[in-house]
DNA sequence: GCTCCTTTGTTGCCTAAGCAACAAATTTTC
DNA sequence: GAAAATTTGTTGCTTAGGCAACAAAGGAGC
């Protein structure tokens, strides 16, 4: 969307690469706790001072690697916004709750330490999606802005939440009618914006 | 075999494979020809200049790219050498045949070009391989050492000749009794050798 | 023939990655 | 709970890789 023109340096590129994708090979075995700085390098061809170079520590490389991954699933699952509030939310929940499933499963038992990070940075892409989605796709233009972005950071833990609790309390329940009954809170809030 | 307590920069190993790994995957729709080492650099994510800090030009490249797989492939068929001349030999055609339509197989039609030097670092290797065999294993102890590196020259032409003749014109024959046809023809320039 | 365009090697300067050694924290072991 | 062994960040110096610009050598097209 930001036509960053900033060039990065290939070498940069690459390690980065190496790195995440060292993580995620580890990950597959260990659990996050269990993996060293160490390990993460070796696996990745690099030297470990490398690593501190890009990373501050393992939890700024897990947070980037959420980030980047929820990012990647989002954007392939909405091509295009939904043509309607209610679509987009319904959206939203199915792509949390596949996300949320498709890391828990390929990657060994994260501990709820490595939740909680995943939970910001997941909280933190939603925020920017549903902002970027607001702004463009749903008519508030008696609203300002600052309202907007409230009502952005509003709805992304909102989402979350009710994502969340049927990912760990209501699983017995089928998914597509915990969406249909969440649905209407999500954009009841939005209409009740609306002037 | 050799203890090369060379230490190579992991940088170096790292972007040797990726070259490597990049002319693999260029070869599998273009042919060695048509394939520049622009692209070769680009698939590679390396710089251009890189790559002429590591290879004269791309006929060294697929000179190692040769030799190192071929060498692979042998030490793999040959964990522990055959217990007798005729039984090495007939590992050594079949390896050699397998070895070859393994390439043709997976990389594009090669041109002539391709094969030549192929044929080159394949008998090289070859050379190599017999030599130490010879040393080891056959017991020639009366024959001088020169007599030996001859030997294994004259058996690594006579292998691969062999082996050329089955690939390029006698395919239609079953491998199982040209090889038998040949051996002995092998074996039998080593014996001369006995006093 | 001629131009235009691409590919090829080469060079000097700059930047990211490797290394070794360090102190400090953490975990393991007995 | 003390000693031993890992792990963690950090640092200064070395080296491989990136970049841009260059001359030279094909090709393709007219």
């Amino acid at each position: 969307m930001l036509g960053n023109a900033v060039k990065i340096d290939p070498r940069t590129k690459r390690t980065r690469k190496l790195i995440l994708d060292a993580l995620i090979q580890l990950l597959r075995t260990r659990t996050f706790e269990e993996v060293t700085v160490n390990e993460i390098a070796e696996a990745a061809t690099i030297n470990r001072a490398t690593f501190y170079a890009h990373f501050s520590d393992k939890y700024a490389l897990v947070d980037e690697l959420i980030r980047d991954g929820f990012m990647m699933f989002l954007d392939r699952r909405m091509q295009h916004y939904p043509d309607t509030p209610t679509r987009y939310m319904q959206a939203l929940l199915w792509a949390i709750a596949d996300h949320w499933t498709m890391i828990h499963g390929q990657c060994n038992q994260y501990h709820r330490f490595f939740d909680s990070l995943a939970e910001t940075q997941i909280k933190r892409m939603l925020e920017q999606h549903i902002q970027t989605w607001l702004d463009h796709y749903v008519p508030l233009r008696s609203v300002a802005a600052t309202q907007r972005q409230l009502l952005a950071t509003m709805l992304s833990w909102s989402v979350f939440a009710l994502a969340a609790r049927w990912l760990y309390s209501d699983r017995c329940q089928n998914l597509e009618n915990f969406i249909n009954d969440s649905v209407p809170l999500l954009v009841g809030s939005i209409e009740a914006l609306k002037v």
